[in-house]
DNA sequence: ATGTGTTAATTAACTTCGTCAAGAATTTAA
DNA sequence: TTAAATTCTTGACGAAGTTAATTAACACAT
């Protein structure tokens, strides 16, 4: 059962969490575009939408140009951004990052802030100075009453607890109570990834479509997959592990114990290893490897394209079985995304099956604001939504 | 839009459904229980199960346990199996399987038809002559109304076309229309691993699961995914294509251009190439290599083994992918699973991710008879559902 | 400028679905 | 026989959305 209940925002019916995100991420609509784009009357619509415009969330644009033709115009309704703000921090081992947005997930302002210690209370603390420096940046304390923190590992949002998180050393720890009482704002917490793709489906490439994929490469490769409108969460609590799906029989081993993983070749791990090993040399940084790599040194750029071609052949494998609409690819390691992008297309379009191969693959390198913005994202989510995945 | 409406079942809410549905899959329930499980109150479910009783759907057990203690006793709903019959026919290149269902999709008689001509009216007057035979086989004839077709290929159940089949060679052939001017069945068309899908999850080990898989193996290998509920349909008509998940690089070209694809190894076709190529025996037969192999050839259960590790992988993958609950592996190629199974379960084992390894596997020859009443499956719930997938 | 047609939004009456609370039915236990 | 327990039914009520009619705001032609 869900922990609390964030309130004020006037969700009252199904209608209206479907009118709103609709605006939301639809830019400015008209009520009669909305009523047909949802398949609900435009009466419900105006009535919908009321109670949004008299709290502030949503503004009629009485604005100019209606289109061709007769008719009275519209006054579609868009969204305001500034009526609340939110705070997104993303814990790792090493630091925070900590963003405000406004209501459309649009960064305002930033922070970062190393961990030195992973003891819970001193996390807490950490959360909660960050929280105290990015409020008092700008005009946003009396606007702000949403945080929403992610973390890797295994997270259960509805509980608000951290099952268990390798990088922090945690297992059973309630951060979302912590954090709501050290902070005083409403907290939802999340797996990072899955936070990036509820950024991503609202406020993203995945506005509009009802099946997509997110995949993050850098020092792990995982995933979180839309089907249906929702996210998929696995019996079990795994799902979207794309690094563990075996693409090499012949391949090395994985620390999960498997061969051949697509994250047991193209994680940023697996990379630095194979470069050392292929030059003999064993002090060769990312950087070095990366750097020689686009000055042409074959050994690498080999390297590199293995990697690449693993990431293909792990895409593939989702997109035969998932069939989604459009798929991003993001995360630390894609910042040397020059190195992959053709292998990993190439591969990609060699094997996935018939039509899937028309599924859009975006590569895009993600700016580390990302996944903190991914956890303000959920917090705007909570507000607005009555407890779905 | 839907073709047509069945009608006649008294499905009005949502709420119906949902009572429908439980009752038709958890056997005899009784009213609290219903309201418990589904989240309903038992007034609802009052007032949902009645027009299911008094149309003759649904019975009330004025039967004997009661359980322990005071109280009234429950009177459970029970389902009406006889109420109504259904007709499944699945399509092969080679022949028609027809089955006739009671309401709980239990086979009552069954009929094969060989198939001399792949002319889309040849094919149509075959169907309707199996479907004459089969309902006046046994007291079937004024109870049956709804006929359900199963074929392999690109099927479009909303429209009643089949988009395209490469084992007849079709193309954008209305083919539910034609089955009902020559039937006078109302007539629901679905892809085959669809429907055997729609039939595990209604009325085999999908009940109660709410996501799992099903895995067909032989002349090809597929597979077909329910997610919170719903069926996996891809956003370009493509999903479920396990047989084309690459996991071996330097293996077998597959015949969709891609290399190392799980089909282009474990489909019965590949196997005997393997075989003969192994043994260097080019007229080696499938049976032949069936029974050397269950003797102890180690040539020959070598290559049934390289079979069952690929499949084994297709599935690891599926499974990290996606988490489900449970996965049903089947078909022809498992009549000799014997052959397969320590090798499928070693491999999943050796590269399922984490918890993902508690998904439970169940491998089960699919005698032939299931395809159809597969088919027969997606007509009971074209009956009981409001357009979903 | 002024009616006329056209599209957008609102309002009002009604339908439908499901909840709630009270009570009827039917058993076991004292 | 009465009390307690539990299931099922009933009817009043309320929430959400629909349809149909009305009002609003414009473009355009005369």
């Amino acid at each position: 059962m869900p922990r609390r209940t964030p309130g004020r925002a006037p969700i009252t019916s199904p209608a209206a969490a479907t009118v709103f995100e609709l605006v939301m991420t639809q830019g400015p609509v008209s009520r009669v575009e909305i009523a047909r784009r949802t398949g609900l009357s435009s009466a419900a619509v105006t009535k919908a939408a009321r109670p949004f415009i008299e709290a502030g969330y949503l503004t009629e644009m009485t604005s100019g140009r209606t289109g061709p033709g007769a008719g009275r115009p519209a006054s579609p309704l868009a969204i305001r951004p500034d009526r609340e703000y939110f705070v997104g921090i993303k814990i790792t081992g090493d630091d925070l990052i900590g963003v405000v947005t406004d209501l459309r997930a649009d960064v305002r302002c930033s922070y970062h802030h190393t961990l030195g210690d992973h003891e819970v209370d001193h996390v807490v603390a950490a959360v909660a100075e960050l929280v105290t420096r990015l409020l008092d940046a700008g005009d946003y304390r009396g606007r702000t009453h949403c945080l929403g923190v992610a973390l890797s590992g295994d997270v259960d949002r509805e509980s608000g607890q951290v099952r268990y998180s390798p990088f922090l050393g945690w297992r059973g720890v309630p951060l979302a109570e912590l954090l709501e009482d050290a902070t005083g704002l409403t907290t939802t917490l999340e797996n990072d990834v899955k936070a990036l793709t509820v950024a991503e489906q609202w406020f993203g490439d995945g506005v509009g479509a009802s099946s997509f994929a997110v995949v993050t490469v850098g020092a792990g490769i995982g995933s979180a997959l839309v089907v249906n409108g929702g996210l998929v969460s696995g019996a079990y609590g795994v799902a979207g592990e794309i690094g563990h799906v075996p693409i090499s029989p012949a391949g090395p081993a994985c620390h999960c114990g498997g061969t051949g993983c697509v994250e047991a070749i193209a994680s940023t791990g697996a990379i630095i290893d194979r470069a050392r090993a292929t030059t003999g040399e064993p002090e060769l940084t990312m950087e070095q490897a990366v750097h020689r790599a686009r000055g042409g040194d074959p050994k690498l750029r080999e390297v590199f394209a293995t990697a690449g071609n693993a990431i293909g052949l792990g895409l593939a494998a989702l997109v035969n079985l998932f069939g989604p609409e459009r798929v991003v690819v993001s995360g630390e390691g894609l910042e040397t995304f020059d190195l992959f992008e053709e292998q990993i297309r190439t591969t990609f379009a060699a094997q996935a099956f018939g039509s899937a191969r028309r599924c859009v693959l975006v590569l895009r390198p993600q700016p580390f604001e990302q996944w903190a913005r991914g956890a303000a994202a959920v917090a705007v989510r909570s507000l607005f939504t009555t407890g779905q995945p």
